[in-house]
DNA sequence: TCATGTGTTCTATATCGTATATAACACATG
DNA sequence: CATGTGTTATATACGATATAGAACACATGA
């Protein structure tokens, strides 16, 4: 499985699978089409309440990275992109850049960063996923 | 002064003052020797609660972004950087570009996106700070 | 000397978010 | 028709957030 909780992070559970779902769909390990365990199965697997893992899927959903099919189960949905959503995300990477800055962390040095992490996040996802397709 | 609080935001207001400090030093209102605002007198001013501002800076302070010096008055502290710090940072980092790929913004447009963020956070940080000393 | 303003520590309360637990429901599947 | 979905509801427990008030040691400046 692609998930996996640390009971010793201060991170929420429910944030942890949702921001490792965002993870497998931006490195290709999930594509819209994609099926996720049930709540209940996930829950299980790690030894948790399945009213967590819910509300993790009900979150995604809500940002539409998934939706639930007439089967009931959880999918992967097309990727969808907006200028709201475009100007809440610079609210937090802007408070995130800020914090290098405040450190004294170059210009350079910061692209330079990110452009590492970009490429560790995208891996597979311009090359593996051709091939899988949904239903 | 160079704080706001929104009460309908639902950040935290300890967390809204830490961040805000955060921006002020990268943009250069801030550096190192400048003195805050006690935090009674912060409170007073947006009418809340002086232990709410203490959590603030205290946590500014364990973060090593401020200092109090004898005299009980918080004042900006030099930059410190180390790998641990980039670590964790990066772990946030690579959260939230997570997003932006899963929803198909491509490489290029993060990077350009980044970049004039960037450009937003450190406007003035490279010119108009020189003369301000501390003490 | 002495009043003032600092941050610090302590106790207390109220509210919200997180997580668990149990039960029941409508729905689709095989 | 039993099974497994997500959904809804109620309940409890715990920690984080925010407020409130009191008291303390310390440095400042009149």
């Amino acid at each position: 499985m692609f998930i996996s909780i640390d009971f010793a992070d201060d991170k929420p559970i429910y944030l942890q699978i949702h921001d490792q779902v965002i993870d497998a769909i931006a490195s290709g390990k999930m594509f819209p089409g994609s099926v996720l365990p049930s709540s209940r199965q996930l829950a299980a697997e790690f030894g948790i309440n399945f009213h967590t893992v819910n509300k993790a899927y009900n979150l995604l959903r809500e940002e539409r990275y998934i939706q639930f099919s007439r089967k009931k189960t959880a999918v992967v949905s097309e990727p969808l992109m907006n200028e709201t959503l475009l100007q809440e995300w610079d609210n937090r990477e802007r408070t995130l850049l800020a914090e290098l800055v405040a450190r004294g962390v170059s210009r350079q040095d910061i692209v330079h960063r990110v452009g590492r992490l970009l490429d560790s996040v995208r891996l597979s996802v311009e090359n593996g996923s051709k091939g899988g397709e949904q239903k």
